[in-house]
RNA sequence: GGGGCGUUAGUUCAGUUGGUUAGAACGCCGGCCUGUCACGCCGGAGGCCAGGGGUUCGAGUCCCCUACGCCCCGCCA
C-alpha cells in the first residue's frame, strides 16, 4: 500500500489565492492559506481562502469527496490549511466583487497545519478597531490587504530607489549604527559600552558624518537605505527610529543634488504607478516661503497666501496693529476669498491661531457697503481701501489678520492658512506638489543656550559670499541648504557641505564649541579634512514619509511593520523593558530610580 | 514640560435626572440547512463599566488623581 502523497512535502503549491480564473477551469490544483469565512449550508460548505494574493472560494461537496467535506466543519477562521481540489466554473453564480470570483476550488483533499484561536478582531480591509489593540497583535494587523498593500508599494520603492542610483553610478555602503555622540542635534539613543566601563555609543540620528568620510575617501557617488535613532518625542508623522535615503556626492553643486533627487522622486513615482511629475520641480527661497506661506515646507496646491500689510497696519489707526509693528512686529493677512463663514466658524479659528501664539484674530468681511466685524470700525478708511486693494478683495471675501511678532504672525497664518484650505476644500487631494526650499538661514539663534545653533546641521556650508560676516552677524549668513516639500511635508533635507578645514572651525568657534570640544567631538573629521577633501554635497529623505504620502497612509506607523507609540513604547514586544541587574552590573550602568 | 479628545462584553457602540438583574450589533459556541459569498434560521455563553480615591442611602453616570491611546504646541542639526 502507498502512503498517501502528504501537502507541502509532496505536492507543491500550484497558484496563490489570486491568481486562478475561468481558464484554469479543470486543472487540478494545490492551495496554501489562511481560512477567511466559512459559510456551512449543512450540504456543502464554502470555505474563503486567503493569501496576501488574494480570496480563493473553496467547496466541499460531500458529493466530491466525502472525507474532506467532513473536515471542513472543523475549519474555522484564521487556521491555515492546505487544500488539493479541481478548479470549477460557479456558472451564473459569478461574485463580481472578486478576481477569482467565476470559479471556485472543489476539495478533494484538505489538510490542516495549524490550528487557531478566534482572533481579537478580524482580519477584513475596513476595520474600525482600535488602533492601540491593532498594534498589540500587530501580525494580525499585517495579514489585512490594506496594511500589506502599503508594505509591497514601500518594498517597490525601496527597489526603484536602489535601480535609480545603482545606474546613477551610487555604491549602497554600510556606516556604523554603534557609534559617537554628537553634541549638536537630536537627543541620542545611548548604548553602554560593556568591554570599555563608563563610556557609552549612541546610534545615529543619521550616517552623515561616515558619509562626508566615504566622500574623502574617493567613493565619489554613496548611498544607503538605512534607519537613523532620535530620541525626541512623537507625532503622526515622527518615529524614533525611522528611515532614511541617505546619499551623498563630490564635486557638486546644488543644482547637481536638486536635479539628481528629482530623477530619483520621478523614479519612485513611476515604480508606484503615479504619473510622472513636470521637473524640474519648483523652486522658493527659504524667506519666501516663510513670507508666502508661513512655513518653511509650503503646501503649494492652492492659493491664501499671506501678505505683509505692515505698512499700512501702522497708520490705520488701530492701536493692536499699530503698536504690533511700533514693537518691530509685523502684520500680515490672508483674504479667505468668497468665504461664507459663520460667526462660530471664525472664532474656531482664532482658537487655531492661538495654539502658535497669537493673541487674536482679527477678521473682517468685504460687503458692497463696507467691512462687516470686529475690526470694520478700528480701521481708518483709507487703510481699509489700501488693504482691498492689496489683497484684491471683492465683496464676498473674508479677511483674517495677525499682529504680533513676526515668528508668531508667519506660524499662526501658515497654520490658518491649511485650515482654512482643508474647511474651504480647496487643497486637490490627488496632486503632488513637489517644491524646494533654499538659502535657508545657516544659523538660528537660541534663547535657551543663549548662543548660535546651526539651523540644518554643522557641516552645511555658509554661501562664499557670506562667509565675511559670520563673526560679526551670523543670522545674516545664508546656508547652502535645500528641503524638499511634498504637499505641504519635510521629505527630504540636505546641502553642500564644508570641505575646508579652517571653515569648518570657524562655524564650529561661532556655535561656541571651543578648540578642545571640537577636537573631542568632530576631530576625526577635522582630522579627514587636512588629508584632502573634495568639495561635496548630499541629502537625506524620509523613506516612512515618502511611503506615506504616496500611499495616503493617515500615519507614519501604517508605513512601518513594526512601529512605536507615540509614548516610543512597541507594544507587541512591551519594549523598553526593565532588565536583569546582571545585564546592568556587566554594562556597568546604575539604575537610579 | 503644556493643551485637547478618548477608555463600558472578543470588537464597535448605546446606556435617560445618580435608582431593581448594564443592553444592541457583529464575532464566538451549539443545533438545523446542498449554492453560499455580509448565507439564513433557532438557541447559548460572554462584563473588575481602564485603575485608585471621594461625594451619596445608592455611582457606568457627579468630583479628584493616576494609567494608557490618539492629535497638537514645545522639542525633532
Amino acid at each position: 500500500m502507498v502512503a498517501e502523497p502528504k501537502l507541502i512535502s509532496d505536492l507543491k503549491r500550484t497558484h496563490s489565492c489570486g491568481s486562478l480564473r475561468a481558464g484554469d477551469i479543470g486543472e487540478k490544483v494545490v492551495l496554501f492559506g489562511w481560512v477567511h469565512g466559512r459559510r456551512d449550508l449543512g450540504g456543502c460548505v464554502f470555505v474563503d481562502l486567503r493569501d496576501r494574493h488574494g480570496l480563493t472560494q473553496v467547496v466541499f461537496d460531500p458529493t466530491v469527496e466525502a472525507t474532506a467535506h467532513g473536515m471542513a466543519s472543523e475549519l474555522r477562521g484564521e487556521y491555515v490549511v492546505g487544500i488539493q481540489g479541481t478548479v470549477r466554473s460557479r456558472g451564473h453564480q459569478i461574485n463580481e466583487s472578486m478576481p477569482t470570483g467565476e470559479i471556485e476550488v472543489a476539495a478533494s483533499r484538505v489538510e490542516i497545519f495549524s490550528k487557531a484561536d478566534t482572533p481579537p478582531f478580524h482580519i477584513e480591509d475596513e476595520i474600525d478597531t482600535g488602533e492601540q489593540l491593532l498594534l498589540r497583535y500587530r501580525y494580525l494587523d499585517l495579514r489585512r490587504r490594506p496594511l500589506q498593500n502599503i508594505l509591497v508599494r514601500r518594498s517597490r520603492m525601496a527597489q526603484a530607489t536602489r535601480t535609480f542610483l545603482d545606474s546613477e553610478g551610487f555604491l549602497e555602503l554600510e556606516t556604523p549604527f554603534l557609534t559617537k555622540s554628537t553634541p549638536e542635534g537630536a537627543r541620542d539613543y545611548l548604548v553602554p559600552s560593556r568591554v570599555n566601563p563608563g563610556k557609552w555609543f549612541a546610534l545615529p540620528q543619521s550616517p552623515q558624518l561616515f558619509k562626508q568620510l566615504f566622500m574623502v575617501a574617493g567613493f565619489d557617488r554613496y548611498f544607503q537605505i538605512v534607519k537613523c535613532f532620535r530620541d525626541e518625542d512623537l507625532r503622526a508623522d515622527r518615529q524614533p527610529e525611522f528611515t532614511q535615503i541617505d546619499l551623498e556626492m563630490s564635486f557638486v553643486c546644488e543644482e547637481d543634488v536638486l536635479s539628481l533627487v528629482e530623477g530619483m522622486m520621478s523614479a519612485i513615482l513611476e515604480a508606484d504607478g503615479k504619473e510622472a511629475v513636470p521637473r524640474p520641480f519648483p523652486r522658493l527661497t527659504f524667506d519666501e516661503a516663510m513670507s508666502r506661506f508661513g512655513s518653511d515646507k509650503p503646501d503649494v496646491r492652492f492659493g491664501l497666501e499671506l501678505v505683509d500689510v505692515s505698512d499700512i497696519a501702522r497708520k490705520s489707526g488701530f492701536r493692536v496693529f499699530a503698536d504690533a509693528v511700533d514693537k518691530g512686529g509685523i502684520v500680515s493677512a490672508i483674504n479667505a476669498k468668497g468665504a461664507d463663514l459663520s460667526r462660530s466658524k471664525i472664532d474656531g479659528l482664532a482658537e487655531e491661531v492661538a495654539i502658535h501664539g497669537a493673541k487674536g484674530l482679527a477678521w473682517a468681511k468685504v460687503k458692497p457697503e463696507g467691512w462687516q466685524g470686529p475690526v470694520a470700525k478700528v480701521v481708518s478708511e483709507q487703510a481699509r481701501e489700501q488693504i482691498v486693494e492689496r489683497l484684491g478683495a471683492v465683496p464676498g471675501d473674508v479677511l483674517f489678520f495677525v499682529a504680533d511678532r513676526r515668528e508668531v504672525v508667519l506660524a499662526s497664518l501658515g497654520h490658518l492658512r491649511l485650515v482654512l484650505g482643508e474647511m474651504l476644500s480647496l487643497i486637490p487631494k490627488d496632486v503632488l506638489s513637489f517644491v524646494w526650499v533654499t538659502d535657508f538661514p545657516l544659523l538660528d539663534y537660541d534663547e535657551e543656550q543663549g548662543r548660535w545653533v546651526a539651523l540644518h546641521h554643522p557641516f552645511t556650508s555658509p554661501r562664499e559670499e557670506d562667509i565675511p560676516r559670520l563673526e560679526k552677524d551670523p543670522g545674516s549668513v545664508r546656508a547652502r541648504a535645500y528641503d524638499l516639500a511634498l504637499n505641504g511635508n519635510e521629505i527630504g533635507g540636505g546641502s553642500i557641505r564644508i570641505h575646508d578645514r579652517s571653515v569648518q572651525e570657524m562655524v564650529f568657534r561661532t556655535l561656541g564649541l571651543s578648540e578642545e570640544e571640537q577636537q573631542a567631538k568632530f576631530g576625526f573629521l577635522l582630522d579627514a579634512f587636512r588629508f584632502g577633501a573634495p568639495p561635496h554635497g548630499g541629502i537625506a529623505m524620509g523613506f516612512d514619509r515618502i511611503v506615506m504620502l504616496l500611499t495616503g497612509a493617515s500615519s507614519i506607523r501604517d508605513t512601518i511593520p513594526f512601529p512605536k507609540t507615540l509614548r516610543a513604547v512597541d507594544v507587541m514586544t512591551d519594549a523598553p523593558s526593565e532588565v536583569d541587574s546582571r545585564q546592568l552590573e556587566e554594562l556597568h550602568v546604575k539604575n537610579v530610580l
